[in-house]
DNA sequence: AATGAATGAGGTTTCATTCAT
DNA sequence: GATGAATGAAACCTCATTCAT
């Protein structure tokens, strides 16, 4: 139920779904949805708490399991969880970051909430990278901003990804940490072996 | 009177935004607008296409002025506009990317044709450095991959800073270079000298 | 469960209180309802009429209960019987008299029916002392019309009472019978004794 | 407007009454009334405001012009101005009376407040017919009461008066003054003539 | 050429009422 | 025989959009 709701959220974004169109495609009358939610908003806030919390454990656990290689193998694996949740989850993600980027809305709080805490998570791995690595993070203009940068690179390929579905999961987590890990100058004086990415 | 249209959307959101709110700020009565744009969605394309082209034009014309540097400084240049603009276009920007993540909504399709030519643009550097380095961008999966995710972190990190407003524009611009063009590795083992990003 | 709902419709009034507040308060599922009564209108038709059937018996008993006594011992006693129910059971008061007045609505009819049985047991009382003082009722302009006006002023008298409640019920039924038995040029010209209100 | 709203109140009260029929009947579109008024219930106010001091008006109007007179000639034209409004505007009196007993409801405080208008106008005039008789008006229990059966007794004549629509408007008012004034045992006894009632 | 006032269509929400269990 | 869950119909209200002035 949440599901299909969350398929016509993601279609039309909040505005434009109506509840006769959702409450058709879940198959009730209107009322069990309220009865079940109480109204609009927040069956859409049911939808995104499911979504994010999914997106996040999922982040979470492979972060977790990857504890004991490398660092930048856990800041993969993260990524590769991102983008699985991506790919088995359109919907939610679709809805998670269209609702990021608006401006008023009631829901604003709550979807930042949840970006935020992917944002800190990947914050985590970073202050470990740098403490590894014996660095000292102002110098590097803080790892938030590191963080914010590599979450936005990965959202945007998630996009385009979603527009160009041909590659598969690993070569687009591939090209996220060539760019973000790497970086351009390396790859292109190739002082490092590329992730792979298919192509 | 597109600059105080602008300025309601930014704030409200494209359907939250009434026509009555508009005419009134604009000052003048709602057929006015009617006459002048024809819908609503009429008028917030028309501020999309011009938003957009203002900022493409910053940012063509910063890669352009550049082109007798070096090639980083090319793409310096042009996310240094894109900042810029940034800052000094707050509604703009705003309107520009909150629609962007947005599955469904008519403007969709209009709003991503802007969002590709910023990526364009960037894909065309990007393809000149490759050129440059006699390096093959396939193996590096793709240049408008690389380019997607180099536009995301930018907007991520614009977004970030226009919540945290302490930074000043050439220091975000160095956390994005930073990331994208010497990469975490490199920041990390020392192997470059950072941007400078203010801390 | 006659008498809850009967406090909920004293409340609420008809349309505001809902099926749901009802059988939560009668501790039932409301299906329990609508198998006993079939429907809210017949529910409160059946409190209705139960009020109503309580109220005449009250004051038909009281009435002939005094048939000893004068004349105006009769009306005495069915007033007092009338303003001992409106304290004994306010709820079944509020919600006889709420809906007397009311246009429209489905009870009308059947609601009028019961006022038009206590205005006529008022009139049977007044066609007696007419006919006992040799009076012709016509000159009088009709017994129904005065029997209306002392049911009014009774009404009348019991609402107000409702909101100043430090009367006894013997003062208030004592300020009915001294205006409309004695009238107020008897009171101001102390022409009679008037009963006795307490002050 | 505002009076063919009131006569689909009056007709279906305010629960029952509906917009679209309220519209219909007035010959414009919804809206026109939500810019007009605001909500239902502000409409529903605004006539009940409307016709409450139309009421008020004739009565005071009533009361003033017939000052020179004798005291019981201004209660008798007070009385006239009410039952001529009734006859006038039955839309209103059913609409403002039918609300007065209403338990619930959000204008139960300015209802009440307009009868309790009408009461006080009421009791300033027996407060003066009581001063003039060197009369003690606590031992009759207070005017306040007396004012409040008086009133009641009116307001179920005109309720009668509109089924039984047969009588004239001075016949109604010789009545009410017939039981309220000089009562029923004088009526009897024949100590007083009777105000006529065309009966 | 500009406007105040009007509209049609649609959206969310509620509630009396009824099935399967 | 009682219930939890489901429904259909309708109500209020809003807003982009357009006439007549």
């Amino acid at each position: 139920m949440l599901r299909e709701a969350g398929a016509i959220f993601a279609k039309r974004g909040f505005h434009a779904a109506s509840m006769d169109e959702i409450a058709e495609r879940v198959g009730v009358s209107k009322p069990v949805i309220y009865t079940a939610f109480g109204s609009k908003e927040a069956l859409y806030f049911a939808y995104i708490e499911s979504a994010g919390a999914d997106l996040l454990d999922a982040m979470v656990a492979a972060a977790q399991l990857s504890r004991a290689g490398q660092v930048q193998e856990r800041l993969h694996a993260g990524a590769l969880a991102f983008f699985t949740f991506v790919d088995e989850h359109r919907d939610g993600y679709a809805v998670l970051f269209s609702e990021l980027a608006a401006r008023g809305g009631p829901f604003r709080r709550e979807v930042s909430a949840i970006r935020r805490q992917i944002v800190a998570l990947t914050k985590v791995l970073l202050d470990e990278v740098v403490e590894e690595a014996g660095e000292d993070g102002a110098r590097l203009g803080g790892t938030e901003a590191l963080a914010q940068a590599f979450v936005g690179a990965g959202e945007s390929l998630a996009n385009w990804w979603l527009e160009n579905p041909d590659a598969r999961v690993e070569d687009i987590t591939g090209r996220l940490m060539n760019i973000t890990w790497l970086g351009l100058d390396a790859l292109l004086r190739g002082r490092a072996a590329p992730w792979p990415t298919g192509q």
